[in-house]
DNA sequence: CTGAACTTTCAAAATTTATTGAAAATAATT
DNA sequence: AATTATTTTCAATAAATTTTGAAAGTTCAG
């Protein structure tokens, strides 16, 4: 397969898969882009990259910074602003996690927590059955956000496999 | 706070949380009022807590039986039909990492694979940096791959916390 | 300061996704 | 086999989200 050919398969999917997960297609195809470019690039080559317009290209862009996944690079000597993406995937994967959990994870628990006291009859199935649910739930929650936590520290160990063990 | 008001609360923000998980929030909605229910309920019971039309709870019911955590219920002597939800929410999480990975990162491993070889000089910047990425997030995927494997198969211990010990 | 280069904003338009509701299909009852 | 209850489908509609592009804002060199 061409690079060209292989580059647009994989903007592209990239971009569905984003999709899938609650992520604006276009910023995530614009990541991708970013991911295959060994060289900082600029709005305007986004934009003709991707055929999408300044404005859209302006705001994804700074989703993605504030996501810390792009950041702007000041070439010497040169006028216009240009981007790039960080290229260690492990970090790219942490961060997502790490923001993710502070994004919607927290608040979440935090909800859980002011519904978990309902007043009414412990006896009554459907309070019962709720109060049980936001309980396993917030549990859960924790759990989770204790697991990330360990996975977010493991860094160093990833590429090489060495997690899984200790992981096991 | 009274048991309706927080229920109200949690199916709305249960909704809120999915969308932002890529899922539809009236599905998300319907499976937070199956879960606080404590009993089986129709779709003219889903139709009217949640003021939405029939054939959208039936699509969306549909769904949720397809990630299997919404089960049919035929209760004797009944013409309806009824629909409970697996409430053992450790069960739940497993589940949908469980069809996550199978419907997204499997598909997303394979595609990576196929791009993987990519003709051209490794020693051109553009080529090198392509298949440098696509190789670390293939490998990245397969470490998730093992990781969350790992995760569901630790279901037993989860609710005492006995999981993180052995995870540390 | 002035004007050119570049970036940001945001209302309107386009696109995508979700919802409705009535008709068709299916299943149970008499 | 006809009637009734219930479920399913899906084209039309509505709602939500994304994208555009032109105007306003900013920055900087001369």
């Amino acid at each position: 397969m061409k690079l060209t050919e292989a580059k647009q398969q994989f903007i592209s999917s990239w971009g569905a898969f984003g999709t899938q997960w609650g992520i604006n297609r276009t910023m995530a195809q614009i990541h991708a882009l970013l991911l295959v470019s060994p060289d900082p690039i600029t709005q305007d080559d986004i934009m003709e990259q991707l055929s999408i317009s300044r404005g859209n290209v302006n705001m994804n862009i700074r989703d993605l910074i504030s996501w810390n996944l792009v950041e702007r690079v000041i070439l010497p000597g040169e006028r216009k602003e240009y981007f790039t993406a960080e290229k260690d995937i492990w970090k790219v994967a942490t961060q997502i996690i790490r923001e993710r959990k502070k994004r919607e994870l927290d608040p979440m628990l935090k909800l859980l927590g002011q519904l978990e006291d309902v007043d009414g009859d412990k006896k009554d199935k459907e309070t019962k059955q709720f109060v049980e649910m936001i309980g396993s739930i917030k549990k859960l929650g924790n759990h989770a956000d204790k697991v990330l936590d360990v996975l977010i520290k493991a860094e160093e160990n990833w590429f090489t496999g060495s997690l899984l063990k200790v992981f096991k």
